[in-house]
DNA sequence: CTTGGCTATGCAACGAGTTGCATAAGAAGA
DNA sequence: TCTTCTTATGCAACTCGTTGCATAGCCAAG
C-alpha cells in the first residue's frame, strides 16, 4: 500500500488538495510512482478518516473551493513506522518484453513502429528530468549547499534520468535486432 | 490484460499446465513479467472458456494428474491482433524511491540496511541472468546460428541485465548519498 | 507411521487500480 | 451566448492482483 505512503511524503514535502497532488503525481512524484486523481481522493478520504492527515477547507476568489490534506501526528508516525520495515524489492512488468518475444510467432518487423515510438516517449522523458536537473539542483540558480532532502530529491532524479539511459539504449538493441531479424527473413 | 498474452507467448514457446506456468513465471519469463498461481489457473480457465486455449488432461504415474494447456487458432490471433495494437509505455512503481524521499522527514541512517538488502537481491538476479547468457546464448553450447526466437529470448534477457546492472550502479549512489547525509548530521 | 516436502488444482475474500461518468464554478474566446 | 478549458471533487462498476486457506496424491526421512 504505498499510495498512501507517497501521498504522505508529498504532502509533508508541503500540504495540498487531492487535485494538486493528482498534478504532482503527473510530475516529480511521478517518476517513481503514478496515480490517478480518483484513487488519490479515494485514498485521502481514507487517510483522513483515519487520522493520519487534516483538512482545511479553502474558499478561493475565481476558483472552486478547494480542500487542503496535510499531515498530522499519527500520518508521521505511520510513515516512520513504514520507513523502519523491509519492503520487498519490486518486480517488472513490461508489456513490450511480453510483444518481443511474442514476435516470434509474428513478423518481427510489425514491431519496429512500436519499438521507436516507445523510444520517444523515454526520451522525452529523460530530457524532462535532465532539464528539471538543471533547474533544480545542478543549475548555476540552484542552492548549495543542498539541504538532506534536496539531496534525496536528487538522488531519486538521478535513477530516473538513470533508468530513462539504460532504456533508450535497450530499445536501440531491440530494434537492430528487429531489423536485422527482418531483413533475414523479409517475407516472414 | 498482459498476463493472458504472457500466457499465449509461454505456451507457444512450449504447452504446459497451469502449475508448469506458474514456475516459468518465477523463472525466464519472469524477467520481465510475475504472476501467481492462483492468478494463473483463473486466466487459464477463462481463456479455455474464450476457445484460445485447448486442455488435455493427462494421467501422470506418481503425481497428480495435470491439464496441459495449448494455444488454439483463436489464441493465435488474438495474439497477433495484440501485437498490432499500440500499448502505452509502462510507467514505473518504486516503492524504494518513495522510502528515499521519505527518509528526509526521519533518520536517513535507518534506510541503509534496507538499500543494502534490495543490492543483494538485484546482484543475485544479475548473476541467475548472466549465468542463463552464458548457458543458452553466449556458451560455447549455445547454438549457433540462433534463430529468431533464442534472438528475441537473447535481447529480452540483455534488457534484464542492463537493467539489473544499472539498478545496482544506481543503489551504490543512493547508499553513497545515505552515508554522506549520515555523517553530516549524526545525531538526527 | 507420521511429518514434511513437492506436484497439482482451486475457492473466497480482499485490496489496488482503471474507466466512465457526473457535477460545478469561473475564464476565455468565437 | 455558446462552447471549451481549467480547477476541483466525487460515485459506480469493473478488472487486476494478492493473501489465506483447502484439498489431494505421492515420496522420502526419521
Amino acid at each position: 500500500m504505498a499510495l498512501e505512503h507517497a501521498i504522505l511524503v508529498s504532502l509533508l514535502e508541503k500540504p495540498g488538495s487531492g487535485y494538486e497532488l493528482a498534478r504532482r503525481f503527473e510530475r516529480s512524484i511521478g517518476y517513481f510512482w503514478t496515480a490517478t486523481h480518483q484513487q488519490i481522493y479515494r485514498v485521502l478520504k481514507r487517510m483522513e478518516s483515519e487520522g493520519l492527515l487534516a483538512v482545511r477547507e479553502l474558499s478561493q476568489q475565481s476558483r472552486p473551493d478547494k480542500k487542503e490534506y496535510s499531515v498530522v501526528g499519527p500520518g508521521r508516525a505511520a510513515l516512520s513506522q513504514w520507513l523502519h520495515e523491509p519492503i520487498q524489492p519490486e518486480s517488472i512488468r513490461h508489456d513490450l518484453a511480453v510483444k518481443i518475444r511474442g514476435a516470434a510467432f509474428d513478423d518481427p518487423s510489425v514491431l519496429i513502429r512500436e519499438v521507436e515510438r516507445h523510444r520517444q516517449v523515454h526520451s522525452d522523458r529523460l530530457a524532462h528530468y535532465v532539464a528539471g536537473e538543471l533547474r533544480d539542483f545542478t543549475g548555476p540558480a540552484s542552492p548549495t549547499p543542498l539541504d538532506a532532502g534536496q539531496e534525496l530529491q536528487h538522488v531519486v532524479l538521478r535513477g530516473g534520468i538513470a533508468y530513462e539511459r539504460m532504456t533508450i539504449a535497450w530499445l536501440d538493441d531491440v530494434l537492430a535486432t528487429l531489423r536485422r531479424l527482418g531483413t533475414s527473413h523479409p517475407h516472414a
